[in-house]
DNA sequence: AGCTATTCATAATT
DNA sequence: TAATTATGAATAGCT
């Protein structure tokens, strides 16, 4: 659609790569909605942009319920096979302990994503915050690690095809001899010149890019979760 | 698209309806599938047919670690608008669900903390860094906030002792002043002078420096509470 | 299923 | 960032 015809291919440029993501978004949001209404189905879709932000649609029963159901359709609840009974007995009279610590669990889940802060005491923001500082340390560490691996893994990777590539490279070179020493009358054979691969820079510029990402801290918006369809008015809030 | 407009309503007619289904069907997938790849996005697609067939779509990080990080994603708002005695049905119904959904909060509890992170892929680790970087601003603003608040608080208490005791230095004063008259055999009283309260300028110099500390984003200081307590990272299924 | 006539979505461009 | 437009895609109604 639009002018020129799409390749099935992640678009390198960043900026024409968020337009898209935009456009097609709605665009997939309200596909869904409309086979939700016209064909009364349930659908459930959720989308993470590069940068991580989230958009979903659900039929109106709500995303939990969909993705409730979509366990219970697709996993038939195999976990709990072998001494399951025994312990069933074991958790219902703790079921009380149970929720508490979930509940505490939650409080603390959402105590970390910065809501619900206000009945918590200096003391214990500090607390939050080295915590928190400390564990975003170590998966910065973790990040820049992987990074470092996969930049590595692709230069080896690099450096064997472009000595196959080389190789290659010969070869063509000969045969256009031996073709030319043949016949002249052929054409000669276009050359295939041993240019890096373009999936290996990609790999790479991918990378780099994701460690400056991380490096500037820039305000994180609220995430919006578009709940009610506003797709609709074509104004998408929801920007990445 | 098609011959005549289309109203955005269920399509009563059975076959059409199924028709529709499964054309607009393979559209939704086959949109899904390209913004995940040209946009590089996460996408998880649920569809339940009227006739409760399942169909899905998932990038290939797998539909399970889509929902997953969904879920860590959107716990927070989530239970925000749900009221606990919905989400308590909602448990009640099977304690598997319970002990799974335990164990996806410990694990992402740990995640929070910096622990565990090998499984976790490079997009993964990025998302988790957005929020905990969200997460760790909104905390430290309601630090600042808190002290804010304690420092004016006291400066206020500060002004109010201060005239407090100017107050009593005169009492004191006219004291002196009617012993040394009555007789001098009397030695003098110890003069107290209406110097700034000590404890309350501690307080202030803490807090301010607190206020320091935040900024810094450096090592934390020594802190001994934990919100965390350990227990809540083991696993449910090790008992007392 | 397959086949158009249409409407829609959207890539490129401003 | 938000419109506009040209063009390819999706698909409604038929067969």
């Amino acid at each position: 659609m639009g002018r020129g015809r799409v390749e099935l291919k992640r678009i390198e440029n960043k900026i024409s790569r968020q337009v898209t993501f935009s456009k097609r978004r709605s665009g997939l949001l309200k596909k869904a909605h409309e086979i939700s209404v016209l064909c009364d189905a349930d659908v459930a879709l959720i989308v993470f942009s590069t940068q991580g932000k989230l958009f979903e649609y659900s039929t109106d029963s709500s995303m939990e319920n969909i993705l409730e159901r979509y366990e219970r359709y697709s996993y038939a609840e195999q976990r709990l096979t072998t001494n399951d009974s025994e312990q069933q007995q074991n958790w219902s009279c703790q079921y009380p302990k149970l929720v508490s610590r979930i509940e505490l669990l939650q409080r603390s889940t959402r105590n970390f994503l910065g809501d619900d802060l206000e009945p918590l005491s200096l003391r214990e923001l500090q607390s939050l915050e080295q915590q928190l500082d400390t564990g975003l340390k170590r998966i910065r560490t973790r990040k820049n690690q992987l990074m470092h691996e996969s930049i590595s893994e692709l230069q080896k990777k690099e450096r064997a095809l472009q000595v196959q590539n080389n190789i290659l490279a010969k070869q063509v070179e000969q045969q256009k001899l031996v073709q030319n020493s043949a016949s002249t009358s052929m054409p000669p054979h276009p050359l295939v010149s041993p240019l890096p691969l373009p999936n290996l820079t990609i790999g790479i510029a991918r990378a780099t890019e994701a460690a400056k990402n991380s490096e500037n801290r820039g305000q994180a918006p609220p995430c919006s979760t578009s709940l009610v369809p506003p797709w609709m008015l074509r104004h998408p809030n929801n920007n990445d």
